[in-house]
DNA sequence: CAGTGAGACGGGCAACC
DNA sequence: ATAACGGTTGCCCGTCTCACTG
């Protein structure tokens, strides 16, 4: 849409439809009103040369007349074709050309068959193939319009049976009718008449008595059967686009089967602004004329569409298994353009658009490699200029009137009739929770009275008035609302909850207990007497690294706490910034607090945010190698490239965003802002994601994210082993903060690690990366390890940038660029406009660097070169909030390593063991160093699994070690303490899950394993994790059968 | 006894914070 | 030896195993 507006386009929004009929009746042409049990049946069954009357022919029929629960008289005939059989119809049918060559003529068959079939009620499976076959013939050779009642056993048995497949075989087996010769004409017919039988019977056990009354049982999961036809829709008006979005999460929630289906009821009830064309040869009505359809069923079918698509001819395929030339084509193009003009419907000439260029074609090509074993041909579906579709025209009409009619005249009409349309309005709609903002008042005044003191001290009163302001008039109070519930319920059902993102900018936030970062600067206060002590400009950085002390009012030891955030990070200067609420729940909580938001907006107002997945630079080249391979030849380099360049981008399929879940607002419908889905469309999904992806409606939607994150899990496993809250931690213990710099806490030799600092294992600074800043900078307090943290993350902000300025001693650790916070703070102190310094730092830590004016400017207010420089090669940059939260979290941890080695070392292995080596675990120190250094000179892709032996090793260094998995000590997936040692569990076993390893312990629980035979039965181990355990599982000698017990 | 389909598992990849 | 942002969820696909089917 914006591209449109910025280009002078009028935007037509619409799609290509699978539309399927859910309405077309059981029964036709029946005008009488019989008795089920009384009505004649004609049960007929042919046998042709092809699937479509113009182009094949009939060569057997089979009837039997039915009537009152038995079949009477029988007609049989070959008929002679005009032309050879094929080898694939002998095949299918038995039938020999030797067979016919005696046989009647077409013209002396039929007109016994219809004084056969009389008035009767023609019946056949797929009913329409057979009589519209058989009436094509009829009016080509002897020149009757034939026209009969007609009942599909078809129809008839998807409404009263629930099989996989409705194929007569399949349905026969079913009935138990046992063994027939298919595809001969009168044995299908015979059975078909006992199938018949069965299903008249069916619906008179249903209450049924007279025949036309049979459209009762239709139900849709018809939709699932029948065949999609092509439509295209475009939107007319607002009102049509909600339709759309309507119809569009039916189809992919309701209808889902193999494609997104669109049946036509649902399409009929949604139909306000919507136009219907009738499509490609795909579509319902040129499939119909195909399938032998007469002018007044085409009539009938039209009557549906708004407007008639005729394409250019050289879209069909040369070679296609419809059966139909070029020239066939033109001659139903020909007739449609004069059924439109009979009923007024506008004929247009549209291209079947699927790509730009004539040459993007080869692009489909290699797209379609992997699936298909042969090159496929890919018809000119690109996008054709005026001139080439007056071209494309000329060849189906002879007058230039006609070709211009269906070319400019019609499609501008029809253009014109459709309204611009915004999608979007481009306006965030918050959602509304009455009383939610005094709630948060209340709460933030309370929390802030019993930490500050009553009256609050003046620095604390003028942030939360100023905060409050901001946060409520701008209708964010609900957010602070929602996630502080989000928040106490999780910590209620026994889980921490992380911070992260820029929400720990806000004290609001942290006095309702959003986040653990205090954002006011460093300060002491009392918790018993309520003394407060604020320290600015004193040199702290951080309220963790001020020195104990005791109230001078009462003696108690003080509080410690404030990390110096400015709140604009969080929401700009007024307040105009939409926020971001991220929380890191533990991964294994994740669900739950979705349901939670879930159950607090409301189910039909909170969808998760879906992705788009597309091809990207790997998955593009994988796509063009196929092509090679599968066309056996050898891309020139350019040529390769140019083809895995032009594929990134396509989509592939849908997911789901991490944790994003969208709110829409109570006076809303999700379908005022997008249609919604499965996540790659699978059916059984627990969750509903939007249809368009977070991007496109950000702007509209408030977004609460929920993440999943090991942390918080970490800290729980570390309590629960431990009993130590994580959150009682002294943030200044001194042996914690000493591993960022020195393994000397750890008792270990830093010659023998490897390695001089002590973080191996420790959230965001345990890599190589990491490590290495810590070398060069030794870390000594919280806001030094807060600075790292800021630089260690983003490209060119540590190397390239902060660390060359420290280097040529341009500017110090505390000086450099590490926060987007930074950047605001030091322009405003250099006299900088708040509000220029705001857009500065937003848009260096987007990386989109410093505009040429901006450069001056700052040079203007005597900014250093480096600033300047590092501004400009920044391109992502922590907020200052972010950075603390996740440092606390990463202290607390190290906290545990220090002082709780097993403890840390159980819960490192549980939760980031996925390459875990079970082998080296149990080889000892020297194997383990020796698969290490393999490792390593092996692959670039294994850095994880590097991590895990170094961890590893250093645990062995610290004495302590694994014992092997044990039938019936091992858990299913922790590392259990015993003694001094790790119990390794039953998921780090080979090929073993976590389902799996659940299951062992689960049948364990309920009674001791006696013999292998005995855990093999009971638990969901398969016949080589039996042979696998005999190996690697400590089984204390129990047999391997239950037999012994026996004798 | 071959074919099929479902489920577990692990690796590779993409999206995203 | 060098360069390196770290860490999370989720989807697809190939492989393996096993139960079921005719």
């Amino acid at each position: 849409y914006d591209l449109c507006k910025k280009h002078r386009i009028k935007p037509i929004f619409g799609l290509e439809a699978y539309l399927v009929n859910d309405s077309d009746p059981l029964l036709i042409n029946y005008d009488r009103d019989g008795l089920i049990n009384e009505e004649q049946y004609v049960v007929v069954d042919i046998e042709t040369t092809g699937l479509h009357p113009m182009t094949s022919e009939i060569i057997e029929i089979g009837a039997v007349r039915y009537k009152n629960g038995k079949t009477a008289e029988e007609f049989h005939s070959f008929i002679k074709p005009r032309e050879k059989l094929s080898g694939f119809t002998q095949k299918l049918t038995g039938i020999t050309q030797d067979m016919l060559s005696e046989a009647p003529d077409v013209e002396e068959v039929l007109p016994k068959f219809v004084e056969f079939v009389s008035d009767s009620v023609f019946v056949a499976h797929n009913a329409a193939f057979d009589y519209r076959f058989l009436r094509f013939w009829v009016d080509k050779t002897i020149d009757i319009k034939w026209s009969v009642a007609v009942l599909d056993t078809l129809g008839l048995s998807r409404v009263l049976l629930k099989l996989p497949s409705y194929s007569l075989d399949k349905i026969v087996t079913h009935l138990g009718l046992g063994p027939f010769k298919h595809h001969r004409a009168l044995e299908d017919a015979r059975i078909t008449a006992s199938v018949l039988r069965e299903l008249l019977e069916m619906t008179q056990k249903k209450g049924l008595q007279r025949l036309k009354e049979l459209d009762k049982l239709r139900k849709t999961s018809i939709v699932k059967q029948a065949k999609p036809y092509h439509a295209t829709i475009l939107v007319q008006t607002r009102e049509g686009l909600k339709n759309l979005y309507k119809i569009v999460s039916d189809a992919h929630i309701k209808y889902f089967h193999g494609v997104p289906r669109i049946p036509r009821s649902i399409l009929s009830r949604h139909r306000n602004g919507l136009l219907v064309g009738t499509a490609c040869i795909s579509g319902e009505i040129i499939q119909e004329i195909l399938q032998g359809a007469d002018d007044s069923e085409i009539e009938d079918k039209l009557a549906f569409y708004d407007y008639i698509e005729i394409m250019p001819l050289d879209l069909l395929p040369k070679k296609n298994d419809l059966g139909i030339t070029r020239s066939r084509l033109k001659d139903i193009y020909r007739k449609l353009y004069k059924i439109g003009e009979k009923l007024s419907i506008p004929v247009v000439m549209t291209g079947d658009v699927h790509f730009l260029d004539p040459e993007d074609e080869k692009l489909r090509r290699v797209l379609q490699a992997p699936q298909s074993s042969r090159e496929i041909e890919q018809p000119a579906a690109y996008l054709r200029t005026t001139e080439e579709m007056l071209n494309a025209a000329k060849e189906i009409f002879n007058d230039e009137k006609t070709c211009k009619k269906i070319v400019i005249h019609f499609p501008k009409s029809i253009a014109s009739s459709i309204k611009e349309i915004q999608p979007l309005e481009k306006k965030l709609h918050t959602p509304v929770i009455e009383g939610a903002d005094d709630q948060v008042r209340n709460w933030t005044f309370q929390r802030a009275k019993e930490l500050y003191g009553d009256p609050l001290p003046k620095i604390v009163e003028e942030r939360l008035d100023r905060e409050l302001k901001a946060i409520i008039s701008h209708g964010f109070g609900v957010l602070y609302y929602i996630a502080k519930k989000m928040v106490d319920k999780s910590i209620s059902d026994g889980y921490i909850v992380g911070s992260r993102g820029s929400v720990g900018s806000s004290l609001v936030a942290y006095l309702i207990g959003i986040t653990e970062v205090n954002p006011l600067p460093p300060h002491y206060s009392c918790p018993n007497c309520k003394y407060t002590q604020f320290l600015i400009k004193n040199g702290y950085g951080s309220g963790f690294d001020l020195p104990p002390k005791q109230c001078p009012k009462c003696g108690s030891d003080l509080v410690r706490n404030g990390q110096d955030i400015p709140f604009e990070t969080f929401l700009g200067l007024q307040g105009e910034k939409v926020p971001d609420i991220d929380l890191n729940f533990s991964g294994d909580y994740q669900e739950k607090a979705h349901k939670f938001i879930e159950k607090l907006f409301g189910r039909e107002h909170v969808f998760r945010a879906g992705t788009i997945n597309t091809i990207a630079t790997r998955t593009a080249y994988g796509y063009v190698k196929a092509y090679e391979e599968k066309t056996n030849r050898k891309l020139r380099r350019a040529e390769s490239e140019r083809l895995a360049k032009a594929l990134t981008g396509v989509k592939r399929t849908t997911g789901q965003h991490p944790g994003g879940l969208m709110i829409i607002p109570n006076d809303h419908e999700v379908y005022d802002f997008t249609p919604i889905q499965y996540p790659a469309n699978t059916r059984n999904s627990k969750v509903f994601t939007t249809h368009f992806e977070y991007e496109s409606i950000h702007d509209d939607l408030v977004k609460i994210d929920a993440l999943g994150h090991d942390n918080p899990t970490f800290l729980k496993i570390l309590f629960n082993i431990t009993g130590i809250n994580p959150m009682d931690i002294p943030m200044d213990d001194p042996a914690t903060l000493s591993i960022f710099s020195s393994v000397d806490a750890l008792g270990i030799k830093a010659d023998d690690l490897g390695m001089d600092v002590g973080t191996l294992g420790i959230p965001e600074f345990g890599t190589q990366f990491v490590r290495g800043m810590l070398m060069e900078t030794r870390p000594k307090t919280f806001a030094e390890l807060v600075r790292i943290s800021g630089l260690s993350h983003g490209t060119d902000v540590w190397l390239n940038n902060a660390r060359n300025w420290i280097r040529s001693k341009q500017a110090t650790l505390s000086q450099v660029i590490a926060c987007r916070d930074d950047i605001m703070n030091y322009l405003v102190k250099k006299g900088m406009d708040p509000a220029k310094a705001f857009r500065i730092m937003e848009n260096v830590r987007k990386g989109k660097g410093l505009k040429e004016e901006e450069v001056t400017h700052l040079k203007e207010l005597k900014v250093p070169k480096w600033f300047i420089r590092s501004c400009q090669k920044i391109k992502y940059l922590f907020p200052k909030a972010h950075a603390a939260a996740y440092v606390s979290m990463a202290f607390r941890i190290a906290y545990f390593k220090v002082h709780y080695p097993l403890a840390f070392y159980s819960a490192y292995f549980t939760l980031k063991g996925d390459e875990f080596d079970l082998e080296a675990a149990l080889g000892g120190l020297e194997d383990a160093k020796k698969k290490l250094v393999a490792l390593t000179s092996e692959s670039e892709n294994s850095r994880a699994k590097e991590t895990t032996f170094e961890v590893m090793i250093e645990m062995l260094l610290r004495g302590f070690s694994f014992l092997p998995v044990n039938l019936f000590k091992s858990d299913a997936s922790q590392f259990l303490i015993e003694g001094g040692k790790l119990r390794i569990p039953f998921n780090k076993l080979p090929n073993l899950g976590n389902n799996v390893a659940e299951s062992i312990v689960l049948a364990r629980k309920q009674k001791p394993f006696s013999s292998l035979e005995d855990l093999s039965k009971r638990s969901k181990l398969n016949k080589s994790h039996i042979e696998m355990f005999k190996s690697m599982v400590e089984l204390e000698n129990i047999p391997d059968s239950e037999q012994i017990s026996l004798f």
